[in-house]
DNA sequence: ATGTTAAAAGAACGATCATTCTGTAATTGT
DNA sequence: ACAATTACAGAATGATCGTTCTTTTAACAT
């Protein structure tokens, strides 16, 4: 009956969301997205609605995608200080190397948009599920003795949700890989 | 013999600072720093060159005025681990509570331009400089026995190098001082 | 007082952005 | 084959940005 679609929506927003990644928000014009999606500018609006909302889609995207494994294996019942050390150290990964010094797609983001409307939002009950993940972990740790008992898990839930923040943006600013790599090793050796 | 100008070139910056500082390079339009600046626009042209150039006076202004007195201290000759310890304090309160969570200009503007040119390369050699400074406050500290001798003192300045993109990024995604504070805390446990 | 000088004020320009609109092309049911 | 429908391609629009230009204004030397 109509003319067929040239473009996948699900490779489409898998391509917004790496144009976002790699040049942020701002620094992705509309035009750059349409050629990095293979959509049409008119497409892009009737699948998407607005930028703004093509980036929430690539964030959810992005969480589903990037993180999504990385989480689930935080969610396991007997996952604990091994597991957060290898969540650590996968992430401190993708934020230099997988994605050429780009950060972390989320956090980028928020420092990004401003401080109120949807995305801000969205990424802040993000985070905050996130740090629950971290925060179950760190009784487990607790519990299966890897975690002195005077530790405040508390407290450490909220530095590991910084942390986050932290080598996303050293995989950024730093000059050099070993730099890059020293910070992270002893960032982490809290969870040794 | 001719009009004498409205507006104080050292107030000027100082005002251009803060408003790069709180609003970012993108996010201060040239109108906005001609209002904050009380100049005019062809006086912030006459005086500093472009939009660019105002950002890299901007940005000395800040090393001297916000963070020369912290610096300074780093500088003398027995200045070591305690030292270290009061330096991050204190850029910690500045990043979140001085500048209402706006983090560090410095920071900041390295993850917002563009990876070449002049104010890259004067950022690049800035924190050069401050990881040097941090190496000699840490030599000094395992001289002083304050430090554990198998320590890696080179690993440890860029940890701190990095720390400081670490303590600008948490004051600003932070959602809570709470976090924020704990983050901080147990980042700086190295110190202790 | 008046002419000279340089700054202030803001209009104007060209570029770029997100978004909308218009005309063209492609597919299908009849 | 052709009408109906819908996507595509890119022009048009309106806003905003950095920068420049033009006009007006203020101070001082004479």
């Amino acid at each position: 009956m109509a003319r067929p679609r040239k473009f996948s929506p699900e490779l489409a927003i898998d391509a917004a969301m790496h144009t976002f990644w790699s040049n942020g928000f701002h620094g992705a014009p509309f035009d750059l997205l349409v050629k990095k999606t293979g959509a049409s500018r008119h497409g892009l609006y009737q699948e998407f609605g607005d930028k703004d909302r093509l980036l929430l889609f690539s964030l959810q995207h992005y969480e589903k995608t990037v993180l999504g494994e990385l989480v689930e294996e935080l969610h396991r019942d007997e996952a604990a200080l091994p597991e957060l050390r290898h969540f650590f150290h996968r992430i401190a990964q993708i934020a230099r190397y997988d994605s050429n010094g780009a950060g972390c797609l989320i956090c980028n983001t928020q420092l990004e948009m401003p401080e109120q409307g949807p995305v801000h939002d969205h990424i802040g009950r993000f985070f905050e599920r996130l740090r629950t993940t971290f925060l179950r972990c760190l009784e487990r740790a607790r519990h299966k003795g890897q975690l002195e008992d005077g530790k405040d898990v508390n407290a450490l839930s909220h530095y590991l949700v910084g942390l986050v923040h932290s080598i996303s943006a050293n995989a950024q600013s730093n000059p050099s890989d070993e730099a890059y790599e020293a910070y992270v090793e002893i960032a982490l050796s809290l969870l040794s």
